[in-house]
RNA sequence: GCCCCGAUAGCCCAAUGGCAGAGGCAGAGGACUUAAAAUCCUCCAAGUGUGGGUUCGACCCCCACUCGGGGCACCA
């Protein structure tokens, strides 16, 4: 009969016990250990806890709990990410509290967090949608506010009709809502804005620290976000008004090849240009179906170009030329100045448009290519300037140096930048989030409110309509929003809006730090110590936004004195999605596969494990393909193992087997690696080798009772704590010692049992593998070339040849070219 | 259309430019058992997507392509 390990029971178990002796504990002052700070992403309380949670939080595990073994004194903290629709959407269904709602699901999830093994710190998390979390998301936007960094502006903004919200750029995916999937359509609305553009080169520029330690793939990401273009601006007189117009061009080199102006059909200046031109019908007309446009229509790249003559003309400033001025959608309204001059030979968007609309075009930089007048294809391709002056026989970039200089002599060119980037529009219609801690008053205007009033509390939800209305159901409530102005106390009403949450997750890092202050929103002496972030763990699905948003934030921390450094987040890891037969799991799919069941079937450790092996952290998991089953088997022979030592804890390894105390070494050598470059699941195959070794070792080899067999199992029990806490808590307990082996602490490794004491060397002729000999690690080039040539293998191969050069890499090979 | 990443055994995945296989899943055979489960042992398979190149030597570096995944997309 083989004893049987009862996961749940063991499970039960040691939970109280982990509870008294609080392993993952970080806030001991007198703590000698030097710091680390690993953090995963926070989660959203809707529900409890699923697969996507389950393989996030195992993954920062291993990573947490890998330093602990190091001896580091790692803060590894969690909290919740709880204002946000859902909750709202939620309570509207069931005409319930969003507060009661969010507070019951972070409870659950909190539990279920306990019982899947999370080394979180519980002394140190946050709730966002605490008041004493958002009085400081108040105080931040005030602090903002006074550097010019938060301003409302009236404009056209994305909303959802389905959400009734307005949205932020980076919350529209492809002309739909990234939560509904609502088309999103403009809506002119007055709003907060956050001056993140000020930020544009920087948040570009500081990547450069995080090269080689965030994934390239998010760096990228970033990069194609904030989307920052060189060029020049460049001052077109129009005739018959007095003010030039500006426009923006990354080929200011091809100004002689401008044949035509045009200005955003959507833009102030074409509604500006048409008056008195006779033309004014035609214009309203195509605005009309323009604006009839979706999103979605204009994301089309394909789609023929339409526009409408003006009436009017530009001068181009190099030449003089006559430029007629066309409105188009085409041209973006708000991105540079909503004017561009078209050079239709070089650019294949101004070509479709002079070939549409039979405009003359020029060209001017020879290329080599076909004539784009013939083919209708634009010529981008590097050459020398022709028919452009004074630019003739000049390259590219001399040319663009050339103009530019030229130009601004009179005040008509100068180098400019421009960027994809727009602010942050953060104002929300909706209840459950923070209140803009402004209020309007008839005769001061937008007042702050003064900080000794922070937080400007939600009033309570119940008996409120919070139905989307297209205006934040706060506005309904009298009692809140009525209140006398701050600076005259003449009777003003509060800003009715909500911040968007992702203000709320720009900084919780640093809170983290501080969770228990009441007076300040972080300690500075505390961040100043942990931060920045060494790791944070999370999904990709926040690499732009809220990884921007972060960075965004810590650079105006910094630039307010309140942070030592510019970037939160030393190193990222983004781990893949779980999938269940290809495809991401839901309801509708029919292919969901919950947590709660695969933790009662296989139980805590072998889930984690099986996250853990299934591949690389960042590749995505189908969970069609990993075995629990097979996990839990693997725990089974691990932790037997420890049931089968004989000898007494605190016995001399160094007595022990060698052979067998070599492989153990060089396993905890490699689990370290590959640990510490992220390679799990190579760490988690290490220690399955080094079960299986140890099994024989018991069975056949120098069996049970030697010293070696006992470090193993240690070793095995140590390794697995990472992973398996609660298999190696039971293992370390049957090995004698006491409660946690998350403290055990990573075996030191003996380097002198990492040498091997023969290698297998390779002989090869002409690349082809003849023999193979042991020999010497430290064998010399000439002693392994000699044993080389005296091989019978290799005389053979070579007998009658000429040799006409001999490779040799002591001690792993000899290759002997004929 | 542009950019990024990937492709190794039936499957998931390993392999500082130097023996293609560490580990697992699935499969086959055996031991134990009255039998089954569990457990243990043994076996099994690809020459690394395709075509070139560099090199004494390429899964690994370079070029072109195919397929798959992802990002951006009228940004001047």
């Amino acid at each position: 009969m083989h004893e049987a390990y009862d996961v749940h029971h063991v499970q039960e178990k040691w939970l109280p016990i982990w509870d008294a002796i609080e392993p993952f504990k970080s806030g001991r002052a007198d703590d000698p250990r030097p710091k680390k700070y690993v953090l995963d992403m926070f989660p959203y309380p809707s529900g409890d806890l699923h697969m996507g949670h389950a393989e996030a939080y195992a993954l920062g595990d291993v990573i947490a709990r890998y330093w602990v073994q190091k001896g580091f004194n790692v803060m590894h903290p969690i909290g919740w990410d709880s204002f946000g629709l859902p909750a709202e959407n939620a309570a509207i269904k069931r005409n319930a509290d969003p507060r009661a709602w969010t507070y019951e699901n972070i409870s659950v999830q909190k539990a279920s967090m306990r019982r899947f093994a999370c080394s979180f710190d519980w002394d140190r998390v946050l709730h966002t949608s605490d008041p004493e979390y958002y009085k400081w998301n108040q105080w931040l936007f005030l602090e903002m506010y006074k550097k010019g960094l938060a301003y409302r502006k009236d404009s056209p903004v994305n909303w959802c009709p389905n959400c009734q919200t307005v949205l932020a750029n980076e919350q529209v995916v492809a002309g739909l809502c990234e939560r509904c999937d609502s088309e999103v359509t403009k809506k002119k609305l007055n709003q907060w804005y956050l001056k993140i553009t000020d930020y544009a080169d920087r948040l570009l520029d500081d990547m450069e620290q995080l090269e080689g330690q965030w994934p390239e793939k998010v760096l990228m990401m970033q990069r194609n976000w904030i989307g920052r273009s060189i060029g020049a601006e460049v001052e077109f007189e129009i005739e018959g008004r007095a003010k030039p117009v500006v426009v923006y061009t990354t080929r200011p080199d091809t100004l002689h090849g401008a044949t035509f102006m045009v200005v955003a059909a959507d833009s102030e200046l074409a509604a500006e240009l048409v008056q008195g031109t006779g033309v004014e019908s035609d214009f309203a007309k195509y605005l009309e179906g323009v604006k009839a446009a979706s999103d979605i229509d204009r994301l089309a790249t394909d789609r023929p170009k339409t526009g409408v003559f003006l009436n009017r003309y530009a001068i181009n400033p190099v030449n003089g030329a006559k430029l007629p001025i066309w409105a188009s959608d085409y041209v973006l309204a708000d991105y540079g100045t909503g004017a561009i001059m078209a050079v239709p030979a070089h650019d294949q968007r101004d070509l479709d448009f002079a070939r549409a609309m039979k405009l003359p075009v020029s060209v001017v930089v020879e290329t080599g290519e076909e004539d784009p007048n013939a083919t209708g294809v634009a010529t981008t391709g590097e050459g020398v300037m022709i028919n452009s002056g004074s630019l003739n026989g000049l390259k590219k970039a001399d040319a663009i140096a050339k103009v530019i200089e030229e130009l601004s002599a009179s005040k008509k060119a100068k180098a400019a930048k421009n960027y994809r980037l727009r602010d942050w529009l953060i104002s929300r219609q909706r209840f459950w989030g923070t209140p803009i801690p402004i209020i309007h008053c008839p005769t001061c205007g937008e007042v702050p409110v003064p900080e000794s009033q922070l937080p400007v509390e939600l009033p309570d939800a119940v008996g409120l309509d919070l139905k989307p209305k297209g205006t934040s159901p706060l506005g309904a409530v009298e009692s809140w929003v009525n209140v006398p102005c701050p600076a005259c106390g003449a009777p003003a009403k509060r800003d009715a809006d909500t911040m968007d949450t992702f203000v709320d997750s720009s900084w919780y890092f640093l809170r983290y730090t501080s969770v228990n202050r009441g007076d300040v929103a972080y300690d500075r002496a505390e961040v100043d110590t942990w931060l920045p972030v060494d790791q944070y763990v999370g999904g990709v699905t926040h690499a732009i936004l809220h990884l921007l948003y972060s960075r965004f934030f810590t650079k105006v921390l910094f630039d307010m004195g309140k942070l030592n450094f510019t970037e939160p987040f030393t190193k990222l890891l983004n781990q893949g999605m779980v999938l269940m037969d290809g495809s991401a799991m839901s309801k509708s799919r029919g292919n969901l596969v919950r947590l709660s069941d695969e933790l009662a079937t296989h139980g805590v450790d072998a889930i984690r494990i099986s996250m853990v092996f299934a591949g690389p952290p960042e590749d995505d998991v189908d969970w069609a393909d990993v075995s629990p089953a097979g996990s839990a088997k693997f725990l089974n022979r691990a932790w037997r193992i420890s049931g089968d030592v004989t000898s007494k804890a605190g016995v001399d390894f160094t007595t022990g087997d060698l052979a067998l105390r070599k492989i153990v070494h060089k396993a905890l050598h490699d689990i370290s690696f590959a640990v510490e470059s992220f390679r799990f699941n190579v760490a988690v195959a290490r220690v399955m080798e080094l079960v299986n070794h140890t099994r024989k070792a018991i069975d056949s080899g120098c069996g049970a009772a030697d010293p070696a067999v006992r470090e193993s199992a240690e070793a095995i029990a140590i390794s697995l704590s990472l992973v398996a806490p609660y298999t190696a808590e039971e293992m370390w307990e049957r090995l004698g010692h006491k409660p946690s082996v998350a403290l055990a602490g990573w075996p030191a490794i003996d380097q002198s049992l990492l040498g091997a004491d023969n290698v297998t060397a390779i002989l090869q002729v002409n690349g082809k593998i003849k023999d193979r000999i042991e020999v010497a690690p430290n064998i010399s080039d000439a002693d392994l070339e000699k044993l080389a040539m005296e091989n019978a293998e290799i005389k053979a191969a070579i007998a009658g040849a000429t040799i006409s050069k001999v490779i040799t890499r002591a001690p792993k090979l000899v290759n002997i070219v004929l």
